[in-house]
DNA sequence: ACCTGTCTATACAAAAGTGTCCAATACTGT
DNA sequence: ACAGTATTGGACACTTTTGTATAGACAGGT
């Protein structure tokens, strides 16, 4: 049914012959993938795109690349492994104080150098059509929160101590937003500790507008009774 | 070059009749389009999509469309003349003191029957890859900083004041991801004084990490010197 | 000069989505 | 029951996008 194809030519005289044409390596397909990714959204990150913005044919991706899922999979494993990664380190560095600790965790999100945030915010949208996606997201909350816990707890918080402080803090670096798309996440917040719920924004019945009078105080502070 | 359709004939007999058939109207597709807007995202607003679920066929839809573009602007007006007068209705009502009036600003969002939050956050995603929609996201924010500047303004805040209260008012609100995605009102929030800037979240610089304290003394209290 | 492995281009196939046409069907009033 | 209108379904055309087959181009070693 398929006749072998013609024999082909590079037969237009005004195509640049290559020289200097820099070649496109597995990286660019990966650049210009996330760079998509991060701008237009999962959805937008297609091959014939990424092949445009390139100047090679559309076809070059499947020499990198055993299908487009692949490429997709192969941006989570990239954002997993450092974003993650990047979070443990802040937390880890050595600090004098809690609250200097605390500082150093800021400046992981601070540098855009560093943390990607608008890589993470297109995966969290991400995640909220694919089931694979959302599982991997929880399982990166679950790790740094669990990275940032143990921060609090070099300063003598107790376990259960430390776990609230690091669900608070990352929740207001990722805010409302980004909470709202991540059901395991939004369910440990809503088992925090009664005195703490003021400044997540939950608690705002209406009677309750001076409760975010203790963000820092409730973050740092020892635990009240 | 297109022969006509050969006659068609209803002769599947296990097929319903009909019969108690409720018939499919505009606003069931508008119901489902949203749905879907707000769960998967625009990208996945699709004509078969819709028609599947409320098991019609694809091309009935054309009878109450002009096209897809059609759907996704009515659900942008739906969106736009909702959201934002329920928020212009809750910051005219009365109220005798500006701490009430700004808990009947909450309790728009908190009852889930009123603002849609969802629906909000699903077009500020669709803003980021369209810029008409950008565009009507910037126009509504306008609208709605305005009028919660306005609640202010009734009770003796000077319009510089009202404004800035509005601005974070309206950021704590949307959250720090909405933020992100709207570059005319992060222009916006950029501008408000400085003593205000602290619980922003963006003077987290690590040494003002205390300017969180002052959340709700800064919007209800009166202004500094 | 020739071979070999790496990368790219063209052609083809197939699937999913939109839009159009028209006949079939359902509903409404007489 | 009948006629006329409102609504729906099926076939088709077109576009976009993914995936495959195969030949061409190029760089480096022999």
């Amino acid at each position: 049914m398929r006749r072998p194809a013609p024999p082909l030519h590079r037969d237009d005289p005004k195509k640049e012959p290559l020289v200097g044409h820099v070649k496109v390596t597995r990286e660019d397909w990966l650049n210009v993938a996330r760079d998509i990714l991060v701008s237009d959204g999962e959805a937008e990150v297609k091959v014939l795109t990424i092949s445009t913005r390139l100047e090679v044919s559309r076809s070059s991706f499947y020499w990198y690349f055993k299908s487009h899922k692949h490429l997709l999979d192969a941006l989570l494993d990239e954002w997993e492994n450092w974003n993650t990664r990047l979070i443990r380190e802040h937390c880890e560095l050595p600090a004098p104080t809690i609250t200097a600790a605390v500082c150093n965790f800021f400046r992981c999100f601070i540098d855009p150098a560093r943390f990607d945030q608008g890589l993470d915010f297109a995966v969290r949208e991400w995640a909220r059509r694919d089931g694979k996606v959302r599982a991997r997201i929880d399982r990166a909350d679950s790790a740094r929160l669990k990275d940032i816990a143990a921060m609090f707890a070099r300063f003598d918080y107790s376990a259960d101590e430390a776990d609230a402080r690091a669900r608070i803090l990352y929740f207001q670096q990722l805010g409302y937003h980004a909470l709202e798309q991540t059901e395991a996440l939004e369910d440990r917040m809503a088992r925090l500790p009664h005195y703490l719920l003021g400044f997540t924004g939950r608690a705002h019945t209406g009677d309750e507008c001076d409760a975010l009078n203790d963000f820092a105080r409730a973050v740092l502070a020892p635990p009240q009774e």
